[in-house]
RNA sequence: GGCCUGGUAGCUCAGUUGGUUAGAGCGCUAGCCUGUCACGCUAGAGGUCGAGGGUUCGAGCCCCUUCCGGGUCGCCA
């Protein structure tokens, strides 16, 4: 039986603080058994709380019940205990704990809690797989590093709201409830019980509402805002996520990326001791694509790519001149003193890789010995041959591995090969770069559909001497839209609006977009626009991945409390889970059973 | 939806070419132990080998189906 907990039961100070100055203290401390250790005539228990762990001591001689209760203890009971801080004495000082230097002989305790064995040891030492962890998550909650995790995490908010609110933003709330739309991903429906059929969506983001409080007057907002999406799970993407989000009027693309540039310098300073350098440096899209192949370069170490479409052009080698005549291209990366650590058998298995995400296979060079290995030598000259690998920097000891496709395919398979090697050969160092992404297409090709979609949001302001190719060529429109790129993780995107409705219009337009649709759709939006709006934008920035990134977490559950899986679901309570009939009738709502084959 | 990968004791894992009664470490239970702190020592309990089907004299191991976890491509305006 669990003892109750009263007044002199309640905490004096936290496990974590005692120190050598608190000898001859009397104190209380409230927590979770870590661990017993019973010498006999003598038992030991560790105290957790979210601070840290200290040592109690209860020896048989001073209150045999006391004793006896102690002995009784096992793993996560939950205690009040009393007693005195005092020294350890010569030789039993832990310097390992930070508390290693004192101990509480306990005068009196009260259990509060038995516990049942825990399926997994409460530490960060002792292995457990994801499955068990999360399907007790409240118990790997315990665990000191996501103890840490979820502070750091808490923090970073504080902060945020902190810096926002001495640069004058408010904070306003948008609603969980709004209308669907069919654009970008997959929305979460609610159903409506008053409206049968109709469905509430749970925001993908404040978008539209943020930019009708520009309209409304409110010059800057900021929350940080819940959003969700329907779409499948990855290491660093759960279907609910949560952004700061931003909107500032009668500001520039500048404005908002200084803005944005402050808040890490602060978030870094205050949370990691880190300083970092401003302003960060930018990039246009086609820069980063051409460099890095990715529109979020990991740019802590080099392996670039390089275009040497131009001097292959003219070779015999149908898979090279073949790309370039179908308008693609062929292009490279080098792996410096990759010949000693990548085999053949390796690069067959790059070559797997690259056939995964669409390239049709890897043309290599393999420099061990004097001449290098070169998987399409009989095509070229030596002294051609030469000339291409010196052009690339190639050198003896080296890998080069080509690609030779249409650029999406090129770029696509060497920034994935690029990151891929480098993490496996250990070539990322340490450390933050940050890069701002900027002069993104506005326009993007849908093979499927077969015509232009937004690449960000059609709300995005196209650069003015963009608007010519509108209807001649979408392809080349750039828009004012921003991503922050952290070692390779997209931390932020964001973009300034249109406001003049006529413009908003066109775009509409060009993105195939009939009136009836766009009236349907976004009607109350165009309308807002044309009652006085202020130019204005923002962004938002995955709060979760910021999180990740800046504690070196391998995946957004190690930054979120009670995360889903990659099926979207959560192990713990086994959400999703079907609805009461009854509800379902309410709702006018029915399950349609999948046909069986 | 595709591809890769895993599922054996409470946890983490080993398990040879298909061959006797499926193992280890930790944890757990009990006993001993006065300075431990991953305490130590002794003993013990603990298994639907994810599930279902098949091949075989014989399946943890081979085949098929399925469920669950992880990664990833598609997808993520």
């Amino acid at each position: 039986m669990a003892e109750f907990f009263s007044e002199q039961d309640k905490r004096s100070c936290y496990c974590g603080s005692l120190t050598a100055a608190n000898i001859g203290e009397e104190v209380t401390v409230c927590g979770w058994v870590q661990r017993r250790r019973d010498l006999g005539s003598l038992i030991f228990i560790d105290l957790r709380d979210r601070t840290g762990i200290v040592q109690l001591a209860f020896d048989p001689d001073s209150d045999k019940e006391l004793f006896d209760k102690a002995f009784a203890l096992r793993s996560e009971y939950v205690l009040s205990a009393k007693g005195t801080v005092r020294s350890r004495g010569e030789g039993a000082i832990n310097k390992k704990m930070a508390t290693g230097e004192v101990e509480i002989f306990v005068t009196s305790m009260k259990v509060l809690s038995q516990a049942q064995t825990p399926p997994f040891e409460i530490s960060d030492t002792a292995k457990v797989g994801d499955e068990v962890a999360l399907r007790y998550r409240y118990l790997d909650l315990r665990r000191p590093t996501l103890q840490k995790n979820i502070w750091v995490r808490h923090e970073i908010a504080r902060i945020a709201r902190q810096y926002f609110y001495e640069n004058g933003f408010i904070e306003i709330e948008t609603p969980m409830m709004m209308k669907p739309t069919p654009e970008g991903a997959r929305d979460y429906l609610v159903p409506s019980r008053i409206y049968k059929g109709c469905m509430y969506a749970l925001p993908q983001s404040p978008q539209i509402y943020k930019q009708l409080l520009m309209l409304s007057g409110y010059d800057r907002y900021i929350q940080i805002a819940r959003c969700f999406r329907d779409e499948d799970l990855r290491a660093d993407r759960q279907p609910e996520f949560t952004q700061i989000d931003l909107e500032m009027s009668f500001a520039t693309q500048e404005d908002i990326m200084a803005m944005n540039e402050g808040l890490m310098a602060r978030l870094f300073k205050e949370v990691l001791g880190v300083d970092l350098s401003l302003p960060i440096p930018r990039m246009t899209y086609q820069d980063a694509m051409d460099r890095y192949g990715s529109d979020k370069p990991d740019t802590r170490f080099g392996m670039e790519l390089q275009d040497v479409s131009e001097l292959v052009k003219d070779c015999g080698f149908g898979v090279f001149t073949g790309a370039i005549a179908n308008g693609g291209s062929v292009r490279a990366i080098v792996v410096e003193g990759g010949a000693a650590k990548i085999s053949r058998k390796d690069i067959d298995k790059l070559t797997e890789h690259a056939k995964g995400i669409g390239a049709k296979g890897l043309a290599y060079v393999r420099w061990v010995d004097e001449a290098p290995t070169c998987s399409f030598a009989k095509f070229f000259a030596p002294e051609e041959l030469s000339a291409l690998l010196e052009k690339i920097g190639c050198k003896k000891g080296d890998v080069a591995l080509f690609v030779a496709d249409k650029n999406s395919i090129v770029y696509g398979t060497l920034g994935a090969l690029r990151l891929k090697i480098a993490k496996q050969l250990n070539m990322i160092p340490e450390g933050y770069n940050f890069v701002w992404i900027t002069e993104f297409p506005f326009f993007e090709w849908n093979e499927e559909t077969g015509h232009w979609d937004a690449m960000h949001h059609p709300f995005t302001m196209p650069f003015e001497e963009c608007l010519p190719y509108l209807e001649s060529d979408p392809g080349k429109v750039r828009a004012k839209c921003y991503d922050l790129v952290l070692n390779g993780t997209e931390l932020l995107s964001g973009s300034i609006r249109i406001t003049d409705w006529e413009l908003q219009a066109k775009m509409f337009e060009a993105l195939g977009m009939e009136a009836e649709e766009i009236d349907a759709k976004f009607g109350f939006l165009v309308d807002a626009y044309k009652y006085g709006a202020p130019p204005h934008g923002g962004s938002g920035m995955g709060l979760d991945r910021l999180a990740m990134v800046m504690l070196g977490a391998d995946s957004l559950r190690d930054v979120i409390a009670f995360p889903k899986v990659q099926n979207a679901s959560e192990l713990m309570s086994k959400c999703p889970a079907p609805a009461d009939p009854g509800a379902l009738a309410e709702l006018g709502l029915a399950i349609v059973k999948e046909e069986e084959n």
